[in-house]
This record gives structure tokens, C-alpha cells and sequence, in this order.
DNA sequence: ATTATCTATAGATCTATAGATAATGC
DNA sequence: ATTATCTATAGATCTATAGATAATGC
């Protein structure tokens, strides 16, 4: 492999796992075993390595939205889908996680950021709206644009969300495909309530396929619950 | 005023303003024309600094948290708390830009935040559990468990997905009020599909409001939105 | 006496570059 | 010749502390 993608790998990987904040071009170098000077070779600056990942990271993002042009997607395609962009989410969480420091450091992330979010809602909007049209979703336009920035925020805040309550230490990977199916539940939790009458029987096995065996209630979510609730 | 009251105020100010990251001790200093001695006198470093703001910041949010007892409130009571809440939120926003890092440095902060998200989303579970109680919400328990982890990841998400999408040069705090109050709007449409009939004349009005004006198409808050569909 | 403040500085980074050297490809 | 890599380093921070001095309160 070229040391040019072995060192964004390596970012990738760092930056995941401490923050890019915690991450100097001297971490990935040593590493790699490679010396700073020759990442500096590589890449103009620390900025253009984090430029690369949002493009590697849209990339997968919009293969998803792209639907198939011919025949409709069922409900459980597009339920699947969602899975593979909370995927990509996970894969590059790093972005999301110091999102507004790399806005503010780079004009040209700035842009390129702000036109993925709109096309990508734009995208989402679409497939709601294509979903009203064949009556599978019973809203109006005003409730399907609430809907669509209520999903597209869960789903960019959900990496955060679960590392902010410090369920991070899943080197299984276990606990990990669990709490991203978690985001899926929360997302038909919130399309319920338009979907119709020949949608809803497939729900209850849904959810319980994305809540995985967890409980509903939120609070359980959060590791240190009892402590606190004792203490109140 | 006090030098140390002086030193969280503008903490707080530079904070929000360039992000944690971007405001060293020395800046906070500087700004005030005392010395970083001084400083360290009054604060044994800048995670305490942090720690202090967030305890101002819970108690902001928990006082609008515990409704009077007496008399149940009407729902448009319950809105007003909300945007209260969102306005502490936009206050300390600093907190959640650079969350997962201030957590991540410092075990003290981690607890404490765990402690008060977790109580602060017991206690809007229980305010929407006793709106179901009164048939106010026609909701399972299951339902209001998803809905208020929504609410929740929307709320603490809020102010960082506007800064996202770089809406934030806004001295004349007139499109930070309109911004806030999209937030209400998206929660009452996240609640409305559950709401009774009771209730339900009294949206209309409401969700005016806090729309504020703004179109419902989520497309309108991204400014680069036209040149972007020009260039697809 | 106690509290508040300042000066000066140690020590630890980090980013990015200049310039030399090694490896590769025609 | 071109591409890849290394060494060494400049220059800019930052955090936190030691120790001296000034201001305040009894």
C-alpha cells in the first residue's frame, strides 16, 4: 500500500479513537514510523488530511442516497440503507465529533461540508416526499420537512450522543452494531406515526430487530443511572 | 465584580464565541489585562474553569426542569420551559461543540455531565408520561421513550448544527432568536402526531410562531443551498 | 497576616520547512 | 531525473509554577 494511504488510514484510525485534537502530525508519523518530514511530503498539512477523509466519507454517504432508478424500494430497503449511512457515520465519526474546530480551520471543508449536508438532505426529502406520492407515508410537505432535518440531526449527532455518554470501550464490536441499531429504532420511532396501514404490520418486527434486545427506555442508555438515581 | 466572576464571564464569552479549543488561559488573561498568574491563582487550571461554567449551566437548565407542583400546565407552559431550556443551551454552547474533549479531559466533568443528562432526560420522560397520564399525549410508553431521547438528541444538538452550517454572525442576536425558535418548531412537530384533539387547534398558531416567518423546507437554513443545486 | 496580583520562566508540545540523501523508473 | 524519505530545526504556542511584590482587612 502507498505510505499516501497508509497515512490516511492511520488518521482515520487516530483520529477515531482519540480525536483529531489529540492527534499531531508527530503521532501519525511516529505510528507509521515514518518521519514528519515525509508526511509533510505527502500532505500540504494536517488539513488536507482531514479534506481527504470528508471526501472518502462522502463518497460512501452518497452511494447511499442514490437510490436505483427502476422499480420502488420497499420499506425494509430503505430502512437498510439508513443502516449503511449511520455505518459511514460511525467509520468517519471523527468529523462529527470535532466537526465545528475543522469548519472554522478550513474555508474549503467549510463549503464542501455545508454542500453535502443540503444535498444530502435534499436527497432524504426527496425519497419522503417520493414515499408520500405512492402513499406509503400519509403527511404533508410542511411535516415531511420537519421530519426529514429531525432524521438528518439524529443521525449526524448520534456518534457524539453515544460517546458523550461514554459508550466507547467496544472492541468487540458488539456493543457497538447494537447502539448504531439503536439509531435506526429512534428513526422509524419517528416515521410511525405518518407511515400506512400497510406498512404498520411490518413495524413490530422491525423495531424489535433494531432495538436488539434492549429496553426502550432511554435512561438505560446511560451507564451510570443507578448511582445517580440513588443519589437524588 | 470579582476578579474570579470576571474570569468565568469572559471564559464564557471567548468560549462560545471561538470555541474552547481556540481560547488558551493565556487569551482569557489577556483579554481581562491580568496576568496568567492571576489566573492560576483564582483557578487551578482551565478544566476547572470548564467545571465551573457547566455547574452555572446545569443549574440554569435544571430550575426550568422542576415545574411547579400545584396546578398541571397547560401546554403551551411546557413550550415556554422548552425554550428556555434552548436558551441556556445557546448560552454554554461551547459545552457541546467541544463536549466529547472537555469529558474525555477530565473524569470529574464526565460524571457530572452523565449524571445530569441522564436526570435531565428522566424528568422530561416523566413530564411526558404525565401529559399521557392526563390524555393530553396519546402515547405508549414505548412511544414517549423514543420521543423524549429524540427531543433530547435534538435539543443538546441544536446550536452545534447551526454553527454547522455556519450560521452564526448574528451581532444583532435577531437570527439567533429566529434560529432558537426553529428548534421549538421541530419538536412540536416531533410531538404533534400524538397530541389530542384538545390540543391540536392551538398548533397552528404555535407552530407560526416559532417558525417565525422561515419556510418549513429545511433547504432554506443552508446558505450556499442555490449555488450547490447549480452545481449538481 | 492574608489575599491578590505580577514577573519570569521551565518544559513540553506542535506545525511546517529547508536541505540532504536514498530509492525508483526510464 | 524523479520520487520518496530522512534529519534537524525555527518559531510559535501553551500550561503551570515559583517566588516576589502589592493591596486589603483586622
Amino acid at each position: 500500500m502507498k505510505t499516501k494511504d497508509r497515512i490516511l488510514l492511520t488518521s482515520l484510525k487516530l483520529f477515531n479513537e482519540q480525536g483529531e485534537r489529540n492527534v499531531s502530525t508527530n503521532h501519525i508519523a511516529a505510528y507509521l514510523n515514518i518521519s514528519p518530514g515525509n508526511l509533510y511530503y505527502h500532505f500540504r498539512n494536517k488539513n488536507e488530511i482531514v479534506y481527504q477523509l470528508f471526501l472518502q466519507y462522502q463518497a460512501e454517504v452518497q452511494s447511499f442516497m442514490t437510490l436505483p432508478q427502476d422499480g420502488d424500494i420497499t420499506y425494509e430497503d430503505k430502512v437498510h440503507y439508513l443502516e449503511s449511512i449511520l455505518n459511514s457515520m460511525w467509520d468517519y465519526r471523527f468529523l462529527h465529533r470535532d466537526l465545528q474546530h475543522l469548519l472554522q480551520d478550513d474555508a474549503t471543508l467549510r463549503d464542501a461540508y455545508r454542500a453535502f449536508s443540503s444535498r444530502t438532505v435534499a436527497d432524504g426529502r426527496n425519497i419522503l416526499l417520493s414515499m408520500a406520492d405512492s402513499g406509503v407515508l400519509l403527511a404533508s410537505r410542511e411535516q415531511i420537512d420537519a421530519l426529514i432535518l429531525n432524521i438528518w440531526i439524529l443521525v449526524v449527532s448520534w456518534s457524539s450522543f453515544l460517546q458523550s455518554i461514554s459508550i466507547q470501550h467496544n472492541e468487540a464490536g458488539t456493543l457497538r452494531k447494537a447502539l448504531l441499531k439503536r439509531a435506526i429504532y429512534q428513526i422509524i420511532a419517528l416515521e410511525e406515526p405518518f407511515l400506512c396501514d400497510d406498512i404498520k404490520p411490518l413495524l413490530p418486527e422491525l423495531k424489535k430487530k433494531y432495538l436488539a434486545g434492549a429496553s426502550t427506555d432511554p435512561l438505560t442508555l446511560f451507564p451510570t443511572v443507578l448511582d445517580e438515581v440513588e443519589n437524588r
